[in-house]
DNA sequence: GGTCTGACCGGCG
DNA sequence: ACGCCGGCCAGAC
């Protein structure tokens, strides 16, 4: 028989966010709607950047990675400090003027095309 | 168990 | 270019 038969559908929201969020590439950045719409929720990416809140709890999860589709640091308020994700980003190589992501488009990540 | 919020997104005037 | 609005799902009070 199945491992859970009876088992309810655990829809681990943060489970599949950290997990996508985790395989973003270093120096890549993606956005909530693309994660959203990988795991199947496109029109909730509200939910993913909330999920993403709870990342903060696994330092394994590079929140840093994750802007909105602007590719704004619209996140970088919950980090600590703030200006840390931008710090991140330009760590890895990732150029950031006025809190955004520079060539965003050409560094995005899209886990529904990349993950393919 | 109803209500509100939320690291968003896209459309419209 | 900019501001406002609704939508959508899941958790917290």
């Amino acid at each position: 028989m199945s491992k859970k038969a009876t088992a309810g559908k655990e829809h681990n929201f943060f489970e599949d966010v950290h997990d996508v969020a985790r395989l973003i590439p270093k120096g890549r950045v993606t956005s909530y709607g693309a994660i959203a719409r990988y795991l199947g929720t496109a029109m909730s990416a509200r939910m993913v950047g909330w999920a993403m809140n709870a990342s903060h709890m696994s330092k394994d999860i590079p929140a840093h990675r994750v802007v909105n589709s602007q590719g704004l640091l619209t996140g970088k308020h919950h980090f600590t400090p703030p200006s840390s994700m931008q710090r991140r980003l330009e760590k890895e190589k990732v150029k950031v003027v006025k809190d955004k992501v520079v060539d965003f488009q050409k560094i995005f990540w899209d886990p529904s095309k990349e993950l393919l």
